[in-house]
DNA sequence: TTATTATATAAGCATATAATTATATATGTA
DNA sequence: TACATATATAATTATATGCTTATATAATAA
């Protein structure tokens, strides 16, 4: 797989985005596709203006992207983000956070944003 | 490959040790095997305490591991790190750190750690 | 219009972080 | 022994971080 090799000064910040445990389970919600805020205020258990402070931090990096339909805003990965390729693999060590999703909506607590 | 998927708790505290250029640029030095500490405090160009403290944060996880010979004290990746292999992951994609040790020694700058 | 829901922002506070300076420890050598 | 070199630690300070509460904005519905 060829890969580009990033500076050490964009893959710090990348990293340090990543080292957190909120962010890193929102990167890691969104390996499957894009999440509306709500549901990442049910999967991570805090409040909602923590929650968008953490997607400020990612969205300003460029690291997501948002996406409103509605009253409701959705983010995704920014697959133009300078250091794209090193969040997949990091997404990739990490275990699944979709499954949280999953039970989630198995005990039909998933909010509907459609 | 076959790779050990992570806790999002194991995973976040790796990446935050790996978030700052200074430690990142440390690992990427130990990619290609052990360094002396003051080989880092020459490629750096920073303080000794400092140098020393973001040491001290990598041996305190586990990330590294100290080898005392002489005088020297040398650092190398610890391969029985819970997150090693994220550890190589990440390393892998950043610009190879052991040119600036070549360059040193072109210059014949590399102090003699022997 | 007013009310409701979803999300974002601002202000305040407590804690964490990284650097500096000074000092301590460990090893080696005269 | 005394001194030099390599490294670690401690104390201090300035800045960054993450959370909370309160409020603002945006979209939708009544």
């Amino acid at each position: 797989m060829e890969r580009t090799r990033l500076m050490i000064e964009e893959a710090a910040p990348a990293l340090k985005l990543l080292g957190d445990k909120t962010r890193l389970t929102i990167a890691g919600m969104l390996k499957n596709g894009e999440c509306c805020v709500c549901e990442f205020t049910e999967v991570l258990e805090m409040s909602q203006p923590s929650v968008s402070q953490h997607l400020r931090k990612l969205r300003d990096a460029k690291l997501v992207k948002e996406n409103r339909r509605g009253q409701w805003v959705f983010y995704s990965l920014n697959e133009n983000y300078e250091a794209y390729d090193l969040v997949l693999s990091v997404i990739d060590h990490v275990s699944d956070q979709s499954e949280k999703l999953q039970e989630l909506e198995k005990q039909g607590k998933r909010i509907q944003c459609e």
